[in-house]
DNA sequence: TTGTTAACGCAACCGAGTTGCATTAATAAT
DNA sequence: ATTATTAATGCAACTCGGTTGCGTTAACAA
């Protein structure tokens, strides 16, 4: 499960995570290693590192799949749920450090959730 | 934009919603309906019944397209931003009425919110 | 009853993500 | 340093949700 090498596609992909501090979709990493990273290989690589507890990963709009970098999280699991703030005109993707309480709910267990904000960012606001 | 007539397919999808007071995905009410539907019907007649105010758009785990009813919507717009619980046993999908506070958000401007809470619902939950 | 055009069906397409399998290369063993 | 093991990779083909273009049908107004 947890087995990982040191292969030259984890090096390239924790690289893009280390420039970035908002989060990067799938196919804008395709994009973006496709030339030297098979795709097949980006995603697979994308799911180990979500394992490994050093990438969450969320839906953008369209449902489309995000990754960010994690913050305390382990192979045991992700800690960090936080909400994320989509841009709707540049599309840019920020962890936002906000807190939002879920409440419980009647009869139902919850397991994890999901809050994906969408507006205007700093730059595209004015 | 907004002429929508009294076809057998408007006929249809609004009867799969006023029979259920849960979510329905996309693609449930293609193998619903598809035998005497066209799925890209479906698709197009949903979209329209979200542009009336009827029914809005929401996305579920793994990002795909759900549907439910409107509560107080009309053609200028969706009102009643609600949490939705999908249950990750049994995938059915429901709209919470409990009420999140989606904070401020320093410079940035916000325009909708999505929440999903997954988890067990009441069935699945033993 | 007829004319207009929204709505439909069909086929083909698109794009994100996945699967199977043969090959390559990172690590462990010698 | 050399070899053996098997995780990781590349490739091609595929799946599936959803979309597009276009010719035909049928709702509604005249």
């Amino acid at each position: 499960m947890g087995i990982i090498r040191t292969t030259k596609s984890v090096g390239a992909l924790l690289n893009e995570f280390k420039k970035a501090s908002v989060g990067i979709s799938a196919t804008e990493l395709v994009t973006r290693l496709g030339k030297t990273i098979n795709k097949t290989t980006i995603y697979r690589v994308l799911d180990k590192l979500v394992e490994e507890g050093i990438l969450h990963s969320f839906n953008g709009k369209n449902g489309s799949k995000w990754y960010a970098k994690c913050n305390g999280c382990s192979t045991s699991g992700h800690k960090d749920a936080h909400p994320h703030f989509q841009c709707l005109s540049c599309n840019k993707m920020d962890c936002l450090s906000n807190a939002i309480e879920i409440p419980e709910i009647s009869n139902r267990k919850i397991i994890n959730h999901q809050i994906l904000i969408q507006g205007q960012c700093e730059s595209c606001n004015h």
